[in-house]
DNA sequence: TCTGGGGTCCTAGGACCC
DNA sequence: TCTGGGGTCCTAGGACCC
């Protein structure tokens, strides 16, 4: 299978419409303000020269890139362009794509010769898009995925049980796809730091130090093993969010509940659009500096926003007066379509 | 140095039931 | 008075991804 992954796609979306900007230092983020609470969405190589990476604040981007051109997210303008890039894949013959996000996928292909079927997507991409792609090639989905990265930029890069310890083995566990900065600290703290020390690690030690499910998962990461099916199903959500940071941290009760108004009105929109009935209902509180509490509540299934509405204000009132909050977030989680049981979903998770 | 906004899934512990 | 074992469900929190 590959797995398909946009360069720097969102600065070069924006570059395409303003081609002035080529080869200049580019960070798209937040609204383009860099004094405002927000961080790097995306950076053009140029402007990681200076330093700058994905998910820097933006003011800190902004002082290491002084020159950079900073321009606000726009979402729709990407969302369009991606399914350009998705309906080109699909195009492509024998190919089963499963979209990851804006710009990444995994298609499912049988083939001959995969390089020269994935330098035929390239072309296509380009041709069709006018933007440039990675294309990882691998015979499962973890080892398509590592494999992209070290095709990049505009490269292929195939991984399979063959060269993988050889070319993954002596990199950091955090390279792996599934393993963050967390993990890879708990992981070192067990003696384990490379891709070829969790490929040889003690299962059941594993198992005893991150649970039945995530111990052995994450050795299997370590070997590039596991599925090898490209899904191309619908995605489904299982639920809905909205969350908003303040610019400036809020006290007020009053203010807090308006604010929360308005984000499950954004909430339910997305839920009624979707003739969904609401099975819980979150909401999550980032008090300054950083910590966060979540409250969560399950209801009976429903579709009145005026039940939702009313569940979610319970929960507001946990909030700690006094307390300055830095960011409100509201959730509604779903029941999923075909889960034909009364009153409750198996559904797990989120906040 | 200061950390957005949209998601997904797993784990631990307590409540509750038989 | 002391108190098993198995199961499910719910809540809160943690971790990851793009």
């Amino acid at each position: 299978m590959l797995h398909v992954d946009l360069d720097q796609f969102i600065a070069a979306v924006e570059v395409l419409r303003r081609p002035e900007l080529a080869g200049k230092p580019l960070i798209v983020g937040g609204h383009g303000d860099p004094g405002e609470r927000a961080v790097v969405a995306t950076a053009s190589y140029e402007a990681r020269a200076f330093g700058v990476g994905s998910g820097m604040p933006l003011r800190i981007a902004a002082r290491k890139a002084p020159d950079a051109v900073i321009l606000p997210v726009d979402a729709p303008v990407y969302t369009a362009a991606s399914e350009e890039v998705m309906a080109t894949l699909r195009e492509q013959p024998g190919a089963v794509v499963q979209v990851l996000g804006w710009d990444e996928a995994f298609l499912g292909v049988q083939t001959e010769d995969p390089e020269a079927y994935a330098q035929r997507v390239r072309s296509a991409v380009l041709e069709r898009t006018a933007l440039h792609c990675s294309i990882g090639i691998g015979d499962t989905l973890v080892r398509a995925k590592n494999a992209t990265d070290l095709g990049k930029p505009r490269g292929v890069f195939r991984l399979t049980a063959e060269n993988w310890l050889e070319v993954m083995g002596e990199r950091p566990t955090r390279d792996l796809w599934g393993i963050g900065s967390r993990i890879s600290q708990r992981l070192a703290a067990l003696g384990i730091r490379s891709v070829a020390d969790l490929a040889d690690a003690d299962a059941p030690e594993l198992a005893a130090a991150f649970g039945p499910k995530m111990g052995p998962w994450y050795r299997q990461l370590g070997r590039g093993e596991g599925s090898a099916v490209v899904d191309d199903t619908p995605w489904v959500a299982r639920g809905h969010g909205r969350e908003t940071t303040f610019p400036q941290d809020l006290t007020d009760p009053a203010l807090l509940r308006q604010a929360a108004g308005e984000l499950i009105e954004r909430v339910l929109a997305d839920v009624a659009e979707e003739q969904r009935s609401v099975v819980g209902v979150g909401l999550k509180v980032r008090y300054a500096p950083f910590m966060t509490r979540t409250f969560t509540h399950r209801v009976p299934a429903t579709t009145d926003p005026a039940v939702v509405a009313a569940e979610l204000m319970t929960l507001l009132e946990r909030i700690e007066p006094g307390r300055p909050v830095r960011l409100l977030g509201v959730r509604a989680e779903l029941r999923m379509p075909e889960d034909a049981r009364e009153g409750h979903t198996p559904t797990r998770g989120g906040w």
